[in-house]
RNA sequence: GUCCCCAUCGUCCAGAGGCCCAGGACGCGGCCCUUUCAAGGCCGAAACACGGGUUCGAAUCCCGUUGGGGACGCCA
């Protein structure tokens, strides 16, 4: 089973739902990597056959969310393409004209069983302990007992006839997987409103589109016999089918809204990077087969293979997210990230639009202090609020180990004076003129540097601190030591917390 | 219940009969660096579910058990 032919044809094809969700994300992530991969066509579809929910506005969080992931499709709802429309709810006559030629075929059969009726034969079958299968009822009815139903009305469903005998498919992930037909019923394919169900659908659709791949989720296993079935009665060549196992949560049940954030959306409101997503994602039940494991996008394609997707689930672990999304802001240029983070900025009112000017070199080299110890963009936000705002918050754990001495204050005042007269405040130098300070009052560096620090930023933790006076600027670690001093004294402490 | 899939460290993967007393990564512990916190470097604890085969030899092949997951709709 060759696993590419020449261009490959893959379509990803959820239901509007409204959002996209982490495990529909990586099936398309699969999709999307494999078609660039080959350069083949990626199809966006959408699977709306049951409702009247077909709007362009239902699938906006779908199509929100794989634009963030950045997998772009070649045929879709918005762009349209050969085989529009990419709606099944606008194909409906496709359906119904192919569920009419099973049935003129004799792949198929009307069925005249009510919901209720099903019900009822179902559960009194369920009490007798042997599995349910339809009955096959109205597949043995005589003509003209089809004939009297005909007359009083009765709706009517198409069912496929399941024929007897074994139905197999050759797994591209799996292996061969074989079904013995005994336990297939004879499945509706028509309701009797005349929409199609899913089975149908997708049959026809990816025939019509010509997909020659049919990468989705595990789940859908147990459905592939049905549309084996249905391919065989068309005449059709069977696709390759490639099942990627699925995304559990941590207690190893299928991954939900209870395990927190589904919504791919979600992760980008947490700051977390398309890149970093689309990496974990891809790791997440594939392996290049190599030991690395950061990969940009790019790298992704180079080397995407079915072959690589493993055979079990595979438990979201947001630890290692948070690791890729480290590693990807590490290797972020600051200016992209710069671009990232300004609505944020701006949101929380610390966008300067200095920055934009003279002041963009300084943002850069603020970003790039701080890049190493953020695991999200948010981090970045938070730990640059006091580089970019006026006002200094405290965290009272900070001053209450580092500016709670009395005695700190006049060294303050004094490291102070120092930074306000001396020549050049340049890290090198704040460092030396700091330690001398220190040496000259007779203290130890560390617990001046630890004040300077919450003096400087209000908090305990920060880039090295002589990186962090420089860019600070003179002016305001001038400022900022004198309210510290105030604050080890008692003076301020009232309006400052 | 029936059918199907899966089974290597807590988690994600590597391993396609000898290279494996099992390798990488996250997380965890320790050390180094150091003004704090990260980053980085080094070290460490941590797994082939179980039982039978096959074979000179099995994490790798076969069977069974157990465990986990999925599907059993006129949902997709």
């Amino acid at each position: 089973m060759a696993e590419v032919t020449t261009r490959p044809r893959v379509r990803f094809a959820p239901s509007p739902t409204g959002y996209l969700h982490v495990g529909g994300a990586r099936t398309a992530l699969f999709n999307w990597l494999f078609a660039r991969r080959h350069h083949g066509v990626f199809i966006l579809r959408i699977e709306d056959t049951d409702a009247d929910r077909s709007s362009w506005d239902m699938v906006a969080g779908i199509v929100d969310g794989l634009r963030w992931l950045g997998l772009d499709w070649d045929e879709g709802p918005d762009i349209g393409g050969p085989h529009a429309p990419y709606f099944q709810s606008q194909r409906l006559d496709r359906y119904r004209a192919m569920a009419d030629r099973l049935v003129r075929e004799g792949h198929a059969y009307y069925c005249y069983c009510s919901a209720e009726a099903l019900k009822e034969r179902r559960d009194a079958s369920q009490t007798t302990g042997i599995a349910w299968k339809y009955d096959r009822r109205c597949c043995e009815l005589g003509a003209d007992q089809i004939a009297e139903l005909e007359t009083t009305g009765a709706p009517r469903a198409i069912r496929f006839k399941v024929p007897e005998g074994t139905t197999y498919f050759d797994d591209l992930v799996h292996g061969r997987i074989e079904f013995d037909r005994a336990n297939l019923e004879d499945f509706v394919i028509l309701r009797s409103d005349r929409h199609p169900t899913y089975h149908l659908s997708v049959v026809v659709d990816d025939v019509e589109m010509q997909v020659t791949h049919i990468v989705r989720g595990d789940d859908h296993i147990s459905n592939t016999p049905k549309q084996v079935l249905l391919y065989e009665a068309l005449g059709i060549d069977l696709p390759h089918f490639a099942h990627v196992p699925l995304i559990l949560g941590p207690d190893r049940k299928r991954l939900s809204k209870r395990h927190g954030a589904t919504s791919v959306l979600e992760y980008k409101h947490l700051g977390y990077l398309p890149e970093a997503m689309v990496n974990f994602l891809a790791l997440l039940g594939w392996s290049p087969g190599t030991d690395l494991e950061v990969f940009d996008t790019a790298e992704l394609v180079e080397q995407f293979s079915l072959a690589g997707i493993s055979g079990g689930n595979a438990v979201f672990n947001p630890e290692k997210l948070d690791w890729f999304n480290a590693q990807h802001i590490a290797r972020l240029a600051s200016g992209e990230i710069a671009r990232r983070i300004e609505p944020e900025l701006r949101a929380a009112g610390l966008w300067n639009d200095d920055v934009l000017g003279s002041g963009r070199s300084w943002l850069l080299r603020v970003i790039e202090l701080l890049k190493p110890r953020a695991r999200k963009l948010t981090d970045l936000v938070e730990s640059g609020r006091p580089f970019f705002g006026h006002a200094v918050t405290y965290d009272p754990d900070a001053v209450a180990t580092h500016l709670g001495d009395p005695g700190l204050a006049s060294h303050l005042d004094a490291l102070r004076d120092r930074f306000a007269t001396m020549t050049e405040f340049a890290a090198p130098a704040i460092e030396a003129t700091l330690r001398k300070v220190a040496e000259e009052r007779g203290v130890k560096a560390a617990p001046l540097i630890h004040a300077t620090r919450v003096a400087a930023l209000g908090r305990a933790v920060s880039p090295s601190l002589f990186d962090v006076l420089e860019l600070l600027g003179r002016e305001k670690t001038v400022q900022r030591l004198g309210v510290a001093a105030r604050i080890a004294r008692g003076d301020a402490a009232g309006d400052r917390f």
